[in-house]
DNA sequence: TTTGTTGCAAAACGTTTGCAGCCTC
DNA sequence: GAGGCTGCAAACGTTTTGCAACAAA
C-alpha cells in the first residue's frame, strides 16, 4: 500500500483555502480525515472510516460526519446512494470521471468509463443552473446473478 | 386533481402479473398503494404516502414499505437518493424518461429531458451486465441560490 | 481571550422486524 | 383450512444533537 502523497498535498491546499474562505479552523482532525480518505481508492462509509482511523489518529464519529460534510461542500468527495441505509463516499481528485453499474440482486458496484458519455455530460449546460458535478448510476443484473449462470439453482428458472 | 385511470389500469395488470409469477397474494392494500402512487406526479417518501392514504384506505407504514419493495422489484417505481435521510420514490410508467437537477444549497430537485443524453444512455450496453434502468443526477447551484441573485445578502459575497 | 471544534453520550430519525390475528387462495 | 399478509409496537442502525472541555486564532 503506497501512500499517495502527491494527491494529498494538492487536495490539502484546496481544503485549506476552503476553510479559510469559510473562516473555519484548521484542526488536525480535519486534515487527518482528509488524508485517510485520499489514501484509499475504495468507496467508504463514515463508521468504517472512523474505525480505520483509530490506529493513527483518534477521532470521534461525530467529527468524521462533520468533516465529511465539509468535504462534500468543497467537492473533495462525493456521496453515493448505493450501500442501502449507509451513505457511501468517494474521493473526487486523482480519479478519472467514471460511472457506476449497480446490481439490483447482489448490490455489487462496478465502475466503468465511457468517453462519449463523459464528453456529452461535461458539455451539457443549463441556463438557470450552474453544474458542479454529476452522477450516473446504471442498474441491472450483473453476470454472477444472471439466471443463465446459475444452472444448479433450478428454482430460479421457473 | 384528475384521477389518471388510464395509467393505473395498465400498471395494475403489470403488478398482478408480477404477483402471480412470484406466487404472492393480491391484497387490497397492495393495490390501494399502487393506485395512490400512480395518482401523483410528484416524488414521495414512504411516510408521506402512508399519511396521505389514511383518508381512503387504512394501511400501516410497514405495509407501505413492504409494497414499495415489491414495486421496486417489478420496476413500477424507482428510488431516488435526494431527500437526505429519507428515500424518495417516483412512478416510472406514463412519465417520459427524464433526469434530475439537484441544488446542493437548497436541495431543490428539478426534472429535465435531453434527447441526446437519453438516446446515448439507452443504447449503451455491457457485455457482462444486463441493464434494467439508469439514473442521472446533476448537482450544482440553482438560480435562486446563486450569489449574484442575492444582492441583499452581502455576507455571502465576501 | 474568544469562540469554533472536539469527544462523548443521548436522542432522533427512517426503516426493519417479531408476532398475533386476519384474509387470500 | 393453510399459510402469506397485515397492523402494531418494539428494535435496529445510521446520523444528528447537546454539552462541557479543549485548542486554534
Amino acid at each position: 500500500m503506497v501512500k499517495d502523497d502527491f494527491s494529498y498535498e494538492s487536495v490539502k491546499d484546496i481544503f485549506t483555502a476552503f476553510l479559510k474562505k469559510k473562516k473555519m479552523r484548521k484542526t488536525p482532525e480535519r486534515y487527518a480525515i482528509l488524508e485517510k480518505i485520499y489514501q484509499t481508492e475504495m468507496h467508504f462509509d463514515a463508521e468504517t472510516l472512523c474505525n480505520v482511523m483509530q490506529n493513527e489518529y483518534r477521532v470521534s464519529l461525530a467529527t468524521v460526519y462533520n468533516t465529511i460534510e465539509l468535504l462534500l461542500d468543497c467537492s473533495l468527495i462525493v456521496k453515493h446512494p448505493f450501500g442501502g441505509q449507509t451513505a457511501k463516499f468517494e474521493k473526487t481528485f486523482g480519479k478519472q470521471t467514471h460511472h457506476h453499474l449497480i446490481c439490483s440482486k447482489c448490490g455489487a458496484v462496478k465502475e466503468f468509463t465511457d468517453k462519449k458519455i463523459r464528453t456529452m455530460l461535461k458539455t451539457k449546460t443549463f441556463a438557470t443552473f450552474e453544474t458542479t458535478h454529476y452522477s450516473l448510476y446504471i442498474y441491472g443484473i450483473c453476470n454472477k446473478c444472471k439466471p443463465s449462470n446459475k444452472r444448479k439453482d433450478k428454482m430460479l428458472l421457473v
